[in-house]
DNA sequence: GTCTATACCCCGATAGAC
DNA sequence: GTCTATCGGGGTATAGAC
């Protein structure tokens, strides 16, 4: 916070990142101006803009890192049974949440502040993330493992009860992240129908 | 807009309170101002301080009148079988939910511009109504039509997975409510191990 | 109860020196 | 790449007239 003069690029477009995308989970983007940011990285306002053309493109670019990192981190196999794909999915989903848990608050909670353009692209992004979870159903489905009413339904309906971990986990709580993901496990295997 | 004189106090207050909600959903608290509020009114922004304080109360204003109106809304019969309080829960919660998508989002969106002392009151109601839900649960777990691994983190896990439904349903869209309900009741039902 | 006017402050973004 | 300084605008809230 001190710093007066010098370049130190290699951290500062990091560091910004990383502080911004704090910021914005804890307060809100719109509550946050951009001297917040500065002052947390240790750097004037004026030099955020060497780093980013606006406070919107700041905004994109952090969700749409995460969403391209969800979708890198994510590994399926179609040859697996397709409930141990699911309890894989369970169990990553969960895992990996915890692991970002201020981009994902971001990831849904700031959408509405991105622009329309910003907007569809992470919008597409997510659709394939869900995607995802649907192909695995549709192949319990199919090789009669699970029973659902309706798939696109019941895919949105996980993600959200999953992503609800978010709202309450603690760490050093009561329940530590194995005992949370078995007990989501049951919870979604018993809600596609696999007991 | 254009009046530009006269009182109308009969009708100002809930106007003032209902676009505040309509904009505080749609662009998030900070960033709406008080001058928007204003003019979506029809009035001045000095004429909002005859109602409301300042901007935070009217936030935590339109929040605790909602988690009033819900735990008010929510009618519960602890001799009825469990299965069927559930079942009336799930399809209260969502039918609630979209008939005040508002409110909702407001109230798991904002909760963090909330004051500590407003935010305190607010958790409490929320807590209040997962106490609701996990009686239910109790109830059936004690019956034996139930059976899930942890209650408080099933009660938590039904209501992310139900307010979910507010951020995919479209007025006229694929599926109509009592459609919806079936759906979510059926997933609920497995996931507390009903089946 | 509502208006007009304004105090006071902070915002995002840019210019130009180093 | 970062700083200092600043432009133009808009924020919350209040004062005083009607």
């Amino acid at each position: 916070m001190a710093r007066t003069q010098g370049s130190r690029a290699e951290i500062t477009g990091p560091l910004i990142r990383a502080e911004a995308r704090r910021l914005f989970a804890r307060n809100g983007f719109a509550a946050v101006s951009m001297r917040q940011i500065a002052s947390a990285v240790g750097v004037q306002a004026g030099a955020l803009y060497a780093y980013t053309p606006d406070k919107q493109a700041l905004l994109h670019d952090l969700l749409e890192s995460h969403m391209r990192d969800l979708l890198a981190a994510w590994r399926d196999d179609p040859e697996m049974d397709p409930l141990d794909r699911l309890e894989a999915f369970v169990r990553f989903h969960i895992d990996f949440s915890l692991d970002h848990i201020d981009a994902v608050f971001l990831s849904y909670m700031e959408l509405r502040n991105l622009t329309p353009e910003n907007f569809r692209n992470i919008a597409g992004l997510r659709g394939s993330y869900e995607d995802a979870l649907e192909r695995i159903l549709q192949a319990g489905t199919e090789s009669g493992v699970m029973n659902m009413t309706d798939r696109r339904l019941t895919t949105l309906a996980l993600i959200a009860m999953l992503t609800g971990v978010i709202n309450w986990y603690r760490e050093g709580g009561r329940l530590d992240r194995q005992t949370i993901g078995d007990i989501y496990w049951g919870l979604a295997r018993g809600a596609v129908g696999a007991d």
